[in-house]
This record gives C-alpha cells, structure tokens and sequence, in this order.
DNA sequence: ATCTGATAGTTCAGTCCTGTACTTGTTTAG
DNA sequence: CTAAACAAGTACAGGACTGAACTATCAGAT
C-alpha cells in the first residue's frame, strides 16, 4: 500500500469544510447570525458553561465572551449564575435561539449532504466512522 | 441502513479540521507566517495568479491582496506583472518562501498524521477517496 | 478608433477575532 | 483562618479579515 500523501489529503479535507462555509454563510447571515455563532448554539445544550464551550469549540475564551454577548443581546440565549459556584455562569438558548439554531443547522446539514451525497449510503457510514476514529 | 446525522458528522469532521489548525498555529506563527498564508504559499506553484488563488483557496480577493503582500515583505514570494495582460500578477516561491513553506507542510502533515494514523493503511486511503468524492 | 462590458487587482472603512492582562470568586495547604 | 494557587469570565487594544467601491487593462462589437 503506498502512503498517502498527507498534505493533499489535509487540502481536500480543509477544503471540504471550508466550501461548507462559505456556502452557508450568506444565508445564516439572513437570519442574523455569524456561522461559528450558529456552531456555539449547537453545543449548548451539551456545554452551558463558557470556559467548557469554548475547550469544546477550540475557539479562545474571549471569542466565546464576545459571541455570548452579542447572542445574548440578540434574544438568542440566556444568562444566568450558576448558584452553586459563583464564578461560572450557566447559558441557555431562548426559544427564538433554539429556532435559529435549529434552521441554521437545517442550512447546514443541507449544504454538506449534498457533498454526501455523493457517497452510498454506506460510504456516508464509512466516512462518518472513519472521521470518528481520527478525533 | 439508518440515515447518518449530519450535522453530527459535519461538527466531527469540522472539530477535525479546526484541531489541526490550532495545534499548528504556534509553531508556523515561529516560522512567521501564519496558518492561511501556509495555504496560499501552498497553492502558489499551482495557482501563481492571484484571481485564481483566491478562488482556489475559498477566501476574498482582498484577503489575498493583503497576504501577498506581507508575504513579499517578509521575503517569501517575488511579485512580477503578466508581460501578455498587463491586469495581472504572478507571483512565486523565492528561496526562502519555499524552504517555509516546505517547513510549514511538514508541521501540518505531522499534526494530521498524527490523526490519520489512527486509521489502517487501507482505511487511510478509503477517506482520501471519500473526501475527493465528496468536493 | 472608440465604446462597452468584463476581468485583475487594490484601497479603504469597518467589523471580527484574539492575546494579554485583569477582576472576581473558589479551593487548598499549612 | 489565611494566603497562595487556581479557575471563570471579562476588558481592552490591536491586528486580521472582508464587503463595497474603485482603477487599470483587456477583448469584442460597432
């Protein structure tokens, strides 16, 4: 088996991503929010806390400041204490957010399945492990 | 077969793709440049026309302005107008750029690596079909 | 020759994003 | 109990990035 050259591997696979992005962008944009927005809205149900959020989307914590903010002020998300220790704060989506969040993701998942689709079924599964596997 | 979750498999390849970046970033930022500029240094062999880079690497003419332009202060890539379209530019490696860049590629394919080398050799080559299926 | 529409690239203004340093609150060692 | 160490989150400054508008050149039609 002769190696795989990594770097073009790594091209396509950045590029892939990206493509996704920049598709999806101007219409996220519509419905008034930046694209790694939607991808902190996406997470937190599973990450409420801001210093967890922001580990989990490998961005750095003032970004997550800055996002939480003007989510916030977009009636998006809620803010609260968490009473049990009084540095951490506790965010949550509002209704409005967990609308927005929930066609934003749809105008994702629309965008990459149609690169998906051009795998069978199977090699969508295969692909899906395999991406699992390298995390 | 159950259908895939894709916004699932989008965030896993998405985190993929972003781990890399971020543990590259500090070791480029050493060699001075920075991730995006590696990308283009990357492309330029390929794509010396700044129109068609831009394009190639997903981002705004702009942009490309910008980091050719630090580029060629910093010595990596020589900037000479088209003789036969006096719109354009080519640009290229120098010396140094390419020794950069050659440096640069070798950080990333090992962070990648590192990744890849959780799959099999042949299933190492199964994502890079599936990944070229898919763009 | 000149006009028109298209293309290459840049400028600029303004927003986005992040590194550094800080405040506030919690835990732990003694 | 207190002080040092640590953790959550923020403020701010400055660099990174991009959309809109611009200049210069080209190619084709009249």
């Amino acid at each position: 088996m002769a190696k795989i050259d990594l770097n073009k591997v790594w091209a396509l696979d950045y590029r892939l991503v990206t493509s996704v992005i920049v598709e999806v962008a101007p219409a996220l944009r519509e419905l008034g929010i930046e694209c790694k927005e939607l991808f902190l809205l996406a997470e937190l149900d599973a990450h409420p806390h801001p210093a967890v959020l922001a580990e989990a989307l490998l961005m750095p914590k003032p970004t997550v400041t800055m996002y939480s903010k003007r989510l916030q002020s977009a009636g998006f998300i809620a803010r609260e204490l968490d009473s049990t220790d009084l540095r951490r704060h506790r965010l949550s989506l509002t209704g409005d957010g967990r609308k927005v969040m929930t066609r934003g993701l749809a105008l994702l998942a629309a965008a990459f399945g149609r690169r998906m689709n051009r795998l069978t079924a199977a090699q969508q599964a295969e692909f899906k492990t395999l991406v699992e596997k390298m995390l």
